[in-house]
DNA sequence: AACCAGGACGTGA
DNA sequence: TCACGTCATGGT
């Protein structure tokens, strides 16, 4: 099941192409995400950082204000001020615990030659989560590390595959047992499972047009309302 | 005009 | 371990 949903949410919006980078029009629908330098892994990690809990909307607004002072550099970011940070990033929320927080992550890479690929040493860092590791390591240090989110626990527990309120690493290993563990797989559907989340699979889903919804137990369970409600009518 | 968004952390049971 | 409060802007 998880492969053949796999399937259809590629089929259904194409490959997404992840990470969005500024470089490629962070909005385009279609991004070319592999990044080539240090400069990209390192927005990718102030962008992972900085989308906690926030809409990718005002991310953005908040990476092209770094962009415009040259501060998705780790040097330059370790180096600057939190305050000045936090006035840069504000539009993505939360500003000065993430100005914190990059600048945490920040001074951390700065002693090290290249990213972290370890899970348990992201964790280490402050302001890193599960979630904000996995991120890094598959997007910017290209390792497979399947990325869960608030979406994977909503639409597939909708889906009836996992438990609403499931660990996270339980739900990583759920994820990563049924795929091959590919890089370029884990990328695409991590991002898909956005995309859908996005499109339909709202906290208030839209199931109208939604490939998934006749295996979906939340649209079962509403079109069962509707009827029964139309009936009474 | 509430509600939600690609979470993480600190605290007290 | 677990439930809960906190952090905050911008779009719908």
């Amino acid at each position: 099941m998880i492969e053949k949903t796999y399937s259809l949410l590629l089929k259904r919006y194409g490959g997404q192409g992840w990470w969005p980078l500024s470089k490629d029009g962070l909005k385009s629908k279609h991004h070319n995400g592999n990044p080539k330098n240090d400069k990209d892994r390192f927005e990718i990690v102030v962008g992972a950082i900085l989308t906690q809990n926030t809409s990718w909307n005002n991310v953005e607004k908040a990476l092209f204000n770094l962009n415009k002072e040259d501060l998705i550099d780790v040097k330059k970011m370790a180096a600057a001020k939190e305050s000045r940070i936090a006035e840069l990033i504000k539009p993505s929320g939360y500003y000065n615990q993430k100005a914190k927080r990059l600048k945490t992550i920040a001074m951390h890479l700065l002693r090290r030659p290249s990213l972290p690929e370890e899970r348990k040493e992201l964790l280490k860092v402050n302001g890193i989560g599960q979630e904000t590791a996995d991120s890094i390591i598959l997007y910017a240090a290209e390792k497979p590390s399947f990325v869960v989110d608030a979406y994977t626990k909503r639409i597939f527990s909708r889906l009836g595959l996992v438990d609403e309120n499931e660990k996270y690493e339980k739900v990583k290993e759920l994820f990563e047992g049924k795929l091959k563990k590919d890089v370029e797989t884990f990328k695409e559907y991590h991002a898909l499972i956005v995309e859908h989340a996005k499109k339909h699979c709202n906290k208030k889903p839209k199931c109208d047009k939604c490939i998934l919804a006749k295996k979906c137990r939340y649209h079962t369970l509403n079109t069962s309302r509707t009827s029964a409600s139309s009936i009474l009518k």
